[in-house]
RNA sequence: GGUCCCGUAGCUCAGUUGGAUAGAGCAUCUGCCUUCUAAGCAGACGGUCAAGCGUUCGAAUCGCUUCGGGGUCACCA
């Protein structure tokens, strides 16, 4: 996939390639030596220097010890370039300290940026699928993981330059539906999400559950009066009765499809309530309902081209065992699909409908099986786009006491959860303010432990790499304090308390070009300066863990500068005024990282 | 059994294409508010990077083997 990704541009000064180009020149100037690309790499904290050169692999080439490299190129840069104004050698190791002047330059060139770590528009497009709910039950924890994902790297791609089309496709058809509506129609009573107080979803997940009561109720007495249990399992009656529904919704039958409208409406509207508490929202959404037929006529042309091939009992099939998959059943012997049927119609539809360059799905990773089977297919079905699929596959949300389990009622709601986690963070955060927040009102109040409380769950379920296994650890993911979302808020906070009381309407927007700077002023300007590498880097491996990390680092790092250096009290003007930029600009960086994370971040707390 | 993923401090996690004495947070302990928001900062404690072998100037990172955990290998979705 990352051959369709460039390298970022950054139209601004850039150091480290600058400092990188000095090196070759160098090379070029002192042993006559065409090095190529040289890489550099952040010095340790214990040395001294910004960036680090390492000089071990040059000694074959050169012929010379690293450290004697390292002090000529060193000796060299600081002679012949304004970037360089110290170095040290330790063995390999070229540490190089980068000019005042140049990371004043670099200040104010970011600060001038309004759009600062934005990548051009570059006419590519890329559609995001996730979140992908059953009707039948509430989103729980683990969708928010995938939610969080979805909308974390659409905003990153979107921010980068690509066109993003956000889409969800809901299973709103089949046996679990046909389960809760079999369930409503014997005890609904014409219970509706008014008269219950509940969130639809949340009233038809209660039916979800009261139909296998009864099932599991209906199976147990079958078996005490003799039946096995997998022939109880089948039979009972319930079941039957779920069946028999699912013909008559397949038929069109009238009530049927009414109920089934009726249920899934309340159904959408509970979602669109949790997605818009979220902040979170899709430009298209599918309904399996109309697409579960499709991908028929693809097995159609596969057979035509020799792709699949049809077995006796006249079911179809695809051999991928030389790809070291397995043979796979595309379509069962009464002609009707399976999953990877109805996905292999609706990926086609979807190419169709927004001919995007690359489609991306963020689905859980028990689906890579699944994935790499449908996409192989459509690479040996010769679809054009078939090299630019992407199955963006996460792992499981565990809870301390481990795996969550539906039938162990041990699966965490969404909508408990966020409330929770609000609730949490309004105590926390009111405790912690000590009367901070005298001003504001109850409203006022009610949304800042919104923003902290969200800021808080999705940072935490953002800053782990999505492929690994998490624990979730509800206190854990309330906390104010240390790498989490509200650290990183706090210190939005903080800036713009500053930049209120420094007449916001005057605040300058260039540093000063002489001013000598402070060590931690430097790493600041650093960080700051890291921040299109990091967008670039995080769009290319759809990582928003990257940018949780680095927010993290930046906002430490403006912490240190906050405790060591006084900013409105600086007596030296062209002091204040360079540190006024370089609050601003932090300020802004981290609001602009925070909102790929879908974070908010307050304007006082 | 085939195949894929994971294994880093007591716990939860970082660790950029192989680089220096492997880093954060939480927890425990110690300092720092008359001073721009202490929701903060500084320090201490804490490691056989699951184990072994190999590749190389150099390995948590690459390769092989073993052990441990998980997913998947449905005419479920």
């Amino acid at each position: 996939m990352s051959n369709l990704l460039m390298r970022y541009l950054c139209s601004i000064m850039d150091i480290q390639e600058d400092l990188s180009k000095a090196i070759q020149r160098a090379i070029a100037d002192l042993y006559q030596q065409d090095m190529g690309e040289v890489t550099l790499q952040p010095t340790k904290k214990e040395f001294e220097g910004t960036y680090t050169f390492v000089t071990f692999p040059l000694t074959k080439t050169l012929r010379q010890a690293p450290a004697q490299i390292g002090q000529r190129i060193g000796a060299w840069l600081v002679d012949n370039s304004d970037l360089v104004s110290a170095f040290n050698v330790v063995q390999g190791f070229l540490n190089l300290s980068i000019a005042d002047s140049a990371w004043l330059g670099l200040l104010g060139e970011m600060a001038g940026q309004p759009d600062y770590g934005a990548g051009d528009k570059r006419g590519q497009s890329v559609m995001v699928e996730f979140s992908s709910p059953n009707t039948n039950k509430p989103l729980h924890l683990g969708h928010l993981r995938n939610i969080f994902l979805g909308d974390s790297v659409s905003r990153i791609l979107d921010f980068s330059g690509y066109d993003v089309t956000k889409t969800c496709i809901v299973n709103d058809r089949g046996v679990h539906i046909c389960k809760s509506m079999l369930a409503y129609r014997m005890f609904g009573n014409d219970e509706t999400p008014a008269s219950s107080g509940l969130k639809g979803d949340h009233l038809i997940g209660k039916y979800y559950v009261l139909f296998d009561k009864a099932y599991k109720a209906q199976v147990a007495e079958m078996v005490v009066e003799g039946s096995t249990q997998e022939g109880a399992e089948k039979k009972a009656p319930l079941m039957q009765e779920v069946q028999q529904m699912l013909r008559l919704w397949e038929q069109g039958d009238p009530d049927t499809v009414a109920l089934w409208q009726k249920l899934n409406n309340w159904v959408y509207a509970g979602f669109d309530t949790t997605y818009q508490s979220i902040g979170v929202s899709f430009d298209k959404t599918y309904y399996e309902s109309n697409t579960y037929l499709l991908g028929k006529e693809v097995v159609e042309e596969g057979l035509d081209k020799g792709v699949f091939y049809r077995k006796e009992d006249s079911s179809v099939w695809i051999d991928l065992t030389d790809e070291g998959l397995d043979q796979k059943l595309v379509l069962r012997a009464d002609g009707t699909s399976v999953y990877i049927t109805q996905d292999l119609g609706t990926t086609d539809m979807k190419a169709a409908d927004f001919h995007t360059d690359r489609q991306i799905w963020v689905v859980g990773n028990e689906q890579d099986y699944h994935f790499k089977v449908l996409f192989a297919i459509l690479r040996r079905l010769g679809r054009p786009y078939a090299n630019e699929l992407y199955h963006l596959s996460y792992g499981m949300v565990d809870l301390p006491t481990g795996k969550m389990k539906s039938r162990e009622g041990t699966v965490v709601d969404a909508d408990d959860l966020i409330a929770e986690t609000v609730a949490a963070a309004a105590t926390a955060a009111d405790e912690a303010a000590k009367g901070k927040l005298a001003a504001f009102s109850d409203t006022e109040k009610a949304e800042l432990f919104h923003l902290l409380g969200m800021g808080a769950l999705k940072y935490y379920l953002l800053k782990v790499d999505p492929q690994k296994r998490m624990q979730f650890n509800p206190a854990e993911s309330v906390d104010l304090h240390g790498n989490t979302g509200p650290y990183i808020q706090y210190v939005h906070a903080r800036i713009r308390s500053i930049l209120r009381k420094a007449e916001e309407t005057n605040l300058p927007d260039s540093p000063v070009a002489t001013v000598v700077l402070d060590d931690v002023e430097q790493q600041l300007i650093f960080w700051l300066s890291q921040f299109p590498l990091r967008v670039s880097e995080a769009a290319q491996d759809l990582a928003p863990s990257y940018i949780a990390q680095y927010a993290y680092d930046l906002a430490r790092t403006f912490n240190q500068f906050y405790d060591k250096l006084s900013i409105l009290k600086e007596e030296d003007p062209k002091k204040l005024r360079t540190r006024l930029v370089l609050a601003k600009s932090v300020a802004e960086t981290i609001k602009r990282a925070m909102g790929l994370l879908g974070i908010s971040v307050p304007e006082q707390m």
